[in-house]
This record gives C-alpha cells, sequence and structure tokens, in this order.
DNA sequence: GCAATGTATCTCAGCGCTAAGGCATCGTTC
DNA sequence: GAACGATGCCTTAGCGCTGAGATACATTGC
C-alpha cells in the first residue's frame, strides 16, 4: 500500500458492514467487505457485457463458446469436454449451447476419426466471422469499464485475484 | 504499488491470455486479466459458499433474503421493493423468494397499514433462528477464503473495487 | 475374447431468474 | 371527487443451467 487513495464514499457494502456491526458487533464480518463487492461487481460487469454481446444477436455462454474455438487457433476445433472445462459449466449446458449455436450454423459437430465416443466441435465461416465482429466490441466494453483504473491499480487487482484464485484451486484445472 | 509479489504461477485467464496474442496480436486483450478473473473468482466463491448454505438447507437466494431482514434490525420488517433493491434482482424474483420462505414459516406477508399497495416482511422465531445459526458459519467459510491474504492485500482489493463499483454507478442506489 | 470399468456425450426434469404485463392502490391535479 | 399517471407487488411464459442418469464407445485385466 502506501498510496493514500481519496476518502471513499460509502457504497452499499459499506451500509450492509454497518448495519451488522450494529445488529452483530461480536461478529466479524469484514470479509464481506470483499464477497459483497465481489458479487455485485459480478453482476453489473456481466450486465453490461450483456449489453455488448445482445448487439451481436449473441449472449455471453455463446459468445464464450465461439470466442474459446477461435483463440484455439487453427485449425478451430475442440471436444465438448474441452469447452466445458474452459466454461466451468456442466457437461449438460455444452450440449445445449452447442445445440442452439449449430441451429444458427455458427459451429458444426462430426464424429471423432479416433475416438468414437467424442465429437468435433468446429467454427463455421459465419462463426468465424461473427466472433471477429464481436469480439473487438466486446474489447472496448472492457477497456472502457477499466478506465477509472490507473495502472497500479488495475496490476494489484489481477494480482490479488490472482493469489486468490490459487487458493481457490482453481489452478486444478 | 512497489511490492515485489513471488513470481506468480501460470493460471487458466494467463493460457487464454497467452492464446489471444498467438491467434490476434493486434487485439489489446489485456483487460481479460481483470474480468477473466473476476468471473471465474465470483463462480468459484458461488459454489463455495453455497456449500455452507446446503449445510443449513439454504440456497444463496434464501440466505440473501433472511440476512437482508436479520441486519436491518429491529423489528426486522422490510418491504419487497426494499428487498429487491438490496438484492439487484427483480421484482419477481423476491416475489418467488418469499413465497419459498414463507412456505418454511421463516418470513410472513402483511399488508401495510399505511399503504394497501405494500406488504411488511417480517422475520419468524424459525427465521431468526436459522439465519442466527448460518451466519456464523458463513462468515468463517469467507473468512477460510481470505485466509492467504495478508491485510495489505486485502485492503488494495477492496479499495479497486470499490472504485470500480463506483465507476459502474453502484452508486447510485 | 470378454467382462468390468472408465470416458465422452447426450437427455431431461426441475430450479430460479428475467421480461413483460396485470392488478390494486396511492397521490396529484383540476 | 374524478380522472389519471405512478407505484408496489404479483403472475406467467420462457430461458439456461444443474444434477442425475442413460447411452455408446474405449480401455484394461484376465
Amino acid at each position: 500500500m502506501g498510496i493514500a487513495y481519496p476518502e471513499p464514499v460509502a457504497d452499499h457494502v459499506d451500509r450492509v458492514v454497518a448495519q451488522w456491526g450494529a445488529e452483530r458487533p461480536d461478529l466479524d464480518v469484514s470479509p464481506m467487505e470483499v464477497f459483497g463487492r465481489l458479487k455485485r461487481l459480478y453482476r453489473l460487469v456481466d450486465a453490461e457485457l450483456n449489453r455488448t454481446f445482445a448487439e451481436h444477436g449473441l449472449d455471453a455462454a455463446s459468445f464464450d463458446v465461439l470466442a474459446t474455438l477461435k483463440r484455439s487457433g487453427s485449425p478451430y476445433r475442440l471436444t465438448p469436454t474441452g469447452l466445458m472445462q474452459s466454461s466451468m459449466v456442466t457437461s449438460g449446458a455444452i450440449t445445449q449451447r452447442l445445440d442452439r449455436l449449430e441451429a444458427r450454423g455458427l459451429v458444426t459437430r462430426t464424429r471423432s476419426d479416433q475416438d468414437g465416443r467424442s465429437r468435433e466441435v468446429a467454427l463455421t465461416p459465419e462463426g468465424h466471422a461473427l466472433i471477429d465482429r464481436a469480439l473487438p466490441d466486446h474489447l472496448a466494453t472492457e477497456h472502457r469499464m477499466l478506465a477509472g483504473l490507473d495502472e497500479g491499480q488495475r496490476a494489484a487487482l489481477v494480482e490479488v485475484m490472482r493469489t486468490l484464485l490459487a487458493d481457490l484451486a482453481d489452478s486444478s484445472e
């Protein structure tokens, strides 16, 4: 630390913590300073990102699949299991996401040659075109949301979240 | 900042960013360092908190309502609109949450004397007992998840999230 | 060669939420 | 005091996800 930031304005979480302090002064509710803000931040960010996705006829789930295929690089093919591990959702959710994307002609599903149980999910030309259009807008939205942070704040945020993720065994996959 | 943290282990988000760097070196994907981790952190935390809630026969939505009523202090009464504003969900969601809690005898809903449109939601003795049992366990889970952070990291995390929330107009409610 | 176990994907009922709209009541204006 | 927009809550169709389980194929050990 060592840097004195301006006196912060009381936010929703400050009020929650103050209420608990009055009602249950015996409890240490300080972790709520972290988790309360994490939850609200996630919800606000999620809503904002969804606005950009919607402009391209997408939602977060569809964007997630298309972007995962795109960034995997040539030949832009992954298995449903690979997509599942990247997305932190269940296999049933991936099946349904792929059903929707396949119906729109954005991905194809073919049987794997090497393993009859497995499928290969690939971006179609339409899928490529859509993610190429949506990605720059998505990044612009993300840049805009971070505009109020200086480089030090942003780096600090990333490093603390990295530590927390490692603690919570995110590294196990 | 000025504090040199240990060399970080590459996590999922590092791999995502590296993939984009190879596939689309023309784009600045650095905001994903923040938002990718925010999303994964939220999901991992949410799953962990839900385990504690489940031990008490609750889920996050029910806990949220009971805790909001509890921390509001005596007489432990709020309107559905008050609960809605605190929770960042729609009025329909609050109605359904209250339906479930009322059916379990954890809250009551009565008509307001002052305003015939409004209802007063109150904790029953069973509701009080349940939130009093669940809250210490919930806080213990939250403390445990933060155990890997030192005081400076924790304070930095809180202050940066506070700034971001203010930017995203969280202060507007 | 075959049984037993493991793996990859899909199926489906059920859940909680949203979005849109309905209904009753309130507050204001004339 | 009647009309009318605003407010508070509820209703409902539809959505995406989970959890449990089914199915098909692969691998292992004998």
